[in-house]
DNA sequence: CTCAACTCTTACCAACTGGTAAACATTTGG
DNA sequence: CCAAATGTTTACCAGTTGGTAAGAGTTGAG
């Protein structure tokens, strides 16, 4: 199948691999995502993981040295995809009313497009984090910490009124996450079997309301 | 043949028995619910729990028909106690400044004092509610179509503006929930090893805040 | 074509899983 | 006091767990 001018650039440090052992690593870390996301990591078994791919348990021990390296690779893929939605703070550092609505938009799109790395990520959390907590300290809290930082300066510049920052990234955070996390419950408030682009647009629009009246100085120019 | 016992039924026929019974049937809750908080239904075996309580696992399974019947019997507790929490919209209908404080007020409450039953809750609602959606339907829908119903009557009644009810449960409900669920990470944020009353008062404090600046018409009496 | 590296499968393993059956122990009512 | 009811422990089970060892198939560069 890979027949032709096999393109392997000379890649990262790695040796030469085939596109297909690429291929299937990706897809065990997709199927393990979703189940890890589901069940949590004590509730899945690599032989799970390994049928829904279409293999051996085995094979997967090839590819990951146990089921705790490819859980950390999981949650590692997982915090890329999460940091990639969260740098809207800090790139409209000039304008809050911009970056808080690129913000919260952002962290919901995560949540509707990345539905399995959002459960991951607060399974993980919710049991303490105890493969993670260093790499949440690593790549998270200065992202976070960043983000407080714009903050408190455009409280200083008078720009914005002074919120406690860090309470305010926990609430945003976590009512953008429960987009994904809780999905299950909203559905059955909402009394549909499936939550649709309108209903993210719902909970968007209100949480923008909420946070630029309570942030900003100016009243904002969101619908009545 | 053992005395003349006929096919004995493991399950509990008399409950006023003894008091050690209901006791140890309760430690044996309590420590399911912080073993399945910690690493959900599938994350957790019987042996471990009743190494937890001191006893054998076959002695759980005396008390509780199988590991899920123990499961539903803690998810069960657990919703009584979020419930319990929860009254306070329609109980003080007359008034939204109030309804809406002693709502935050409480639900925030319950996370201080329940985080386990809390994190029982969200891992069973990450995981599709697998067990519990009937249980949802039946108890916590009800309360909460009640809440939203009062929400609406406020808005028809000209004393509050018009919001999206059902999304501002959903951010209520989940930014509540996170000072819970999600402590660890709050911690790592707000660089502590756990979370202290003031903490949450500081979160009350904004969330409220943010509530009241969006729900109510006049602005209400916070803070600067 | 050849051979070595790469990929996958078969065969195991000891520890653990939820659960059953029965023996043993303790409490309790008469 | 004694027997029945209640509570706890021992013995066991078949299936699953994460993980190892080694062999078999496949691939591609020379």
């Amino acid at each position: 199948m890979r027949g032709m001018a096999i393109k392997r650039k000379p890649g990262p440090v790695r040796e030469k691999r085939s596109d297909s052992r690429e291929r299937l690593e990706q897809e065990i870390l997709e199927a393990a995502k979703r189940l890890f996301a589901q069940r949590g990591f004590g509730g899945v078994s690599l032989d799970h993981i390994a049928r829904e791919v279409g293999t051996a348990k085995q094979n997967l021990l090839y590819y990951f040295s146990s089921k705790e390296a490819l859980y950390r690779r999981v949650l590692h893929g997982v915090l890329d995809v999460w940091l990639s939605y969260m740098a809207a703070i800090t790139e409209n550092a000039d304008n809050p009313e911009r970056a808080l609505r690129r913000y919260i938009a952002g962290k919901l799109r995560f949540s509707r497009e990345h539905p399995f790395d959002s459960r991951v990520y607060a399974n993980e959390v919710i049991s303490g984090a105890p493969l993670f907590a260093q790499e949440i300290r690593d790549r998270v809290l200065p992202a976070l910490r960043a983000d407080i930082a714009v903050f408190n300066q455009w409280a200083e510049q008078g720009v914005c009124r002074k919120v406690d920052a860090a309470h305010l990234m926990v609430i945003l955070w976590s009512s953008t996450q429960a987009y994904a996390d809780f999905a299950s419950q909203i559905c059955l408030v909402l009394g549909k079997s499936e939550m649709e682009p309108e209903d993210f647009a719902a909970g968007e629009q209100l949480l923008v309301d909420m946070v630029l009246r309570t942030v900003l100085r100016v009243p904002a120019q969101t619908p009545p």
